[in-house]
DNA sequence: TTCGGGGTAGACAGATTGGTCTACTTGGCT
DNA sequence: AGCCAAGTAGACCAATCTGTCTACCCCGAA
């Protein structure tokens, strides 16, 4: 019952489905059943609004995704674990971050392409978090050198295959980059 | 003074800069110097209009993306230079494109996500005939096996690129993505 | 020479946009 | 008891949206 999430949920789910441009304040306001006074209360603007939103997102993304670094054994078991997780959202198998339609901070970015943009920012911060996340696991492993290269290639590869996932609704994309870091790993001594 | 192509080239250059909702017909009219009743002459509506504009920008990318495929040896050489295209591209040395800006189909796709919807099936068709291309430098690979996993898998190389570069005007993406493929050729040796 | 297709400018329609504001209610703290 | 912050419903505003329509122009083919 708490006003000020109530808009921020509906409105993830909306623009997650129909893009933010493409979404109304008052069709927000009608599915999150709060007066407009209330929504204009806490938060000054729509792009305000999608600021929390994107807020939101970032937090419970983060928590979903850290759980499974978390639980596999650090190193290589957890960096290859980002990619079964990944297969598990392409696939909804993981119900907390809704029916797959790509990922909402590429999407945001597609509605806000200019980088000065504030919601743009925004979801570049989102994505150095994941690569933070990715670093930690990275740094422990037995390499003398080379942790950023590996750090930024395992990040696109995710980029890669959520891209391909949405687009071509190809639910093996995750696996493919799963594979392609198993190479790399043979090839390469590096881990 | 293509009546029809006008207001193709100036739709592509805003929705691409802006967004395709967050541009309007009228916008469209003023900057393109055509008259409405043109516009709906040719298109019966704005999607009908998006969807000429996806037809014409598929084209131009893929006539300037292949002529890198094409000016390389074939084989390895023509694969490495996708890279280097996409890297001209980044960096903005590619004229035709226009300012970088992500991928048109892309930011397409993210605002109409619904796999079922002509625009995005169009956007899958795009990157289809990409892959493609692609396809033929890999079958030309001294390889016994694995031609269809390793033209999807430089297929995701390239995307998770486009994004990394977009997102974090990360111009050293392209880069990281051909570092990637030449450690893949040392390491397994399918090339 | 007439006729029609493609063009222009722009009024217009009806819906919708983001955002403000009035009038009223509710619930908890002092 | 009194008060204020947070809530409700929804009227209202100016701007903008897509799309239609009128009225007129120009030019080439029959």
């Amino acid at each position: 019952m708490d006003k000020r999430q109530q808009p921020i949920n509906t409105a993830f789910r909306l623009f997650y489905q129909n893009g933010i441009h493409a979404v109304g304040i008052n069709q927000i306001l009608k599915e999150s059943g709060i007066a407009k006074k209330t929504l204009y209360h806490h938060f000054t603007s729509k792009e305000q609004l999608l600021l929390a939103v994107l807020e939101y997102r970032d937090q419970v993304f983060l928590e979903w995704f850290s759980g499974y670094i978390q639980k596999a054994e650090p190193g290589l078991p957890a960096l290859e674990a980002i990619f079964d997780a990944l297969d598990d959202w392409f696939n909804n198998r993981a119900e907390e971050l809704m029916d797959f339609q790509g990922c909402f901070f590429i999407n945001t970015c597609a509605e806000f392409g200019d980088i000065s943009h504030q919601a743009h920012q925004r979801c570049a911060q989102h994505k150095k978090r994941i690569e933070e996340l990715v670093r930690e696991q990275v740094d422990r492993l037995p390499m003398t050198s080379g942790h950023q290269e590996l750090t930024e290639t395992i990040c696109q590869l995710k980029e890669g295959a959520i891209v391909q996932a949405h687009i071509q609704g190809d639910l093996g994309a995750a696996k493919r980059s799963r594979r392609l870091l198993k190479a790399l790993q043979v090839s390469l001594d590096i881990m």
